[in-house]
DNA sequence: TGTAATCCCTACTAAATTGATAGGATTAAT
DNA sequence: ATTAATCCTATCAATTTAGTAGGGATTACA
């Protein structure tokens, strides 16, 4: 299951590229046009800002906006931040790799077979994928 | 994340299917080949065994079998029935489908367009996986 | 017919995760 | 100064996960 925090995060990204003008967009805001909890989302931002994604500007009149072009934020690393690792399983994982406690041999585990394969494949789509991409309504 | 439940279903089923002799196996001794805890185990098999995969004979030399050919079993059921459905979120589900609160049009949702790509393609490689393919040893 | 082996079933529990909420500290515009 | 925003830490209730416990029902076989 997506948790909540993935959701909201990607809602959020998806409504503030939509947004695009010169002023940042407030956490009230998105909150309110997303029905986000207010609180929630703040923490969500907060982390997205903390991984380079989003910038702030603090006090009156500040708020968040995108670091990058929406065409250069790539779903990988939006998923990596809120998720966590793409794999289901860390020893398929790319960057964060950890040997199974069981599993004498990777090479005959059948569950690190289909879930690399898995992993593949929705990796792809990630890496093939822009907030550009989930911004656009028209497709 | 995997579930511990799936991990070790999946590892049993390749271990029930790359046995394939005439008696059933017994949940001791896949539990002590695969390093899973036994009364765990026993759950997952009962659930499998509900949902029609494994047949079980019970009393003293009793134990599990699969209901039908290795090459026969998807992962899309398999998953299914272990992990639960398929999709990320309910409202790219097929076989759970459920509108979200939030989200007055789905069309316009970015949570829905990145979800169903990863639905798709995961679906692609459980519907085209059977047990058959995760028993080989060979690639 | 008795006994051991095995699946079957229900209930319980500890730990971790999720989805928040509360309260205030800090910063900046007016 | 005042107001409005982000920033930060702590807490919490509900849910899920990963088991454990204990015994009931069934079957093989001596």
């Amino acid at each position: 299951m997506l948790s909540k925090k993935t959701k909201y995060g990607l809602k959020a990204l998806t409504f503030i590229a939509r947004s695009e003008g010169d002023t940042p967009l407030q956490v009230g805001e998105i909150a309110k046009s997303e029905q986000i909890p207010q609180k929630f989302l703040e923490s969500i931002l907060l982390t997205l800002r903390k991984s380079g994604i989003l910038g702030s500007k603090k006090g009156k009149h500040g708020g968040y906006y995108l670091r990058q072009d929406p065409s250069e934020i790539k779903m990988t690393e939006v998923m990596r931040v809120l998720e966590g690792p793409i794999a289901m399983v860390p020893c398929v994982s790319l960057n964060y790799y950890e040997k199974c406690d069981d599993c004498v041999d990777e090479n005959l585990c059948s569950v690190n077979k289909l879930m690399l394969q898995v992993r593949d494949s929705t990796l792809n789509v990630f890496r093939n994928t822009t907030l550009a991409d989930l911004s656009h309504t028209d497709l």
